[in-house]
DNA sequence: AAGAATCACAACCGCCGCTAA
DNA sequence: GTTAGCGGCGGTTGTGATTCT
């Protein structure tokens, strides 16, 4: 039987003399040669014949999570946000089932993404990631929020037809249904459409930020405890002013975690 | 300019399920 | 039925890069 609840430093001689840490370019080319002319799987066999020292394990990572040529790299796209949070909120963190959907991208990407990100945002909020609160900030005001972004990217780029599940599955006037996306599975963003990055803005407030924040405050009424976030859907669907206020702010002023904050501490104040 | 703090992500670890012997 | 080995998964850590003070 395989060992198991081995501990750290306790390895035979064989397994001492196994690489760590971070892979060189020499065993990159090594790993890629190999599997180019005998294929992948079998991992162990493969590291041992191709001669590297490492375990098959971590040549399976490497392959997977790096070195596999139709792996996607750099940053999340809106419409792949959009589709991790929903996507999460049905299955929790089932990375690897999530990132199935999410071709290029690997399990390990999306769950740092979700790690440094969401759960971030919901640090910020000072509520857990999978409290209700939380939940009901994303489903009801962070995804409508990426869906109008998309839209907005995909309105103002060409005339070409949208990303499939911007196009029509995220309804805002869709009395706060939001159900599986339409052809989820064939979503893959292309180069033409995923143009709308991950904004790297501040999480600080700037003056046009807290200028937003007294407008919608201003429209926004928290009748008290008894009113929750979930208010929110109201006015999304009702696409009332306030949002095209937001959206005059400019790009890097659209509707982000930030005003979840914003909201969380009007919702507060208001208890 | 420099040290501290934070972020982003590659890589590792341990557990579990499957399968062949 | 049991055991050994492997692959896959989710959680966690280490570290270089970046931002902040």
């Amino acid at each position: 039987m395989e060992q198991r609840g081995k501990v750290r430093g306790d390895y035979s001689e064989e397994e001492m003399d196994l690489r760590r840490g971070p892979w060189t370019a020499e065993e990159d080319f090594t790993l890629i040669n190999y599997i180019a002319h005998h294929g992948e799987g079998r991992w162990n066999s493969l590291a041992r014949c191709a001669g590297l020292k490492r375990t098959g394990k971590s040549c399976r990572l490497r392959w997977l999570n790096y070195l596999r040529p139709d792996v996607r790299r750099g940053n999340i796209t809106l419409e792949e946000q959009l589709l991790i949070l929903e996507l999460h909120s049905r299955w929790g963190n089932r990375w690897s089932k999530i990132a199935q959907h999410l071709p290029g991208r690997t399990d390990n990407e999306i769950k740092n993404y979700w790690r440094t990100r969401v759960q971030k945002h919901a640090k910020q909020l000072k509520c857990d990631v999978n409290s209700k609160q939380f939940k009901d900030a994303m489903r009801y005001l962070w995804m409508p929020r990426l869906v109008e972004r998309i839209q907005a990217a995909s309105a103002s780029a060409t005339a070409a037809p949208l990303p499939s599940y911007a196009s029509g599955s995220y309804h805002l006037a869709d009395s706060g249904s939001f159900g599986q996306p339409q052809n989820m599975v064939n979503s893959q963003p292309t180069p033409e459409n995923s143009s709308a990055t991950v904004s790297a803005s501040s999480d600080s407030l700037n003056h046009n930020q807290e200028q937003c924040y007294a407008a919608a405050a201003d429209q926004i009424s928290y009748g008290g405890d008894q009113q929750s976030m979930t208010n929110q859907i109201d006015y999304f669907n009702q696409g009332l002013d306030f949002n095209s206020q937001w959206m005059d702010c400019g790009e890097d002023n659209l509707w982000d975690v930030d005003d979840m904050l914003f909201l969380q501490n009007q919702f507060n104040s208001n208890v």
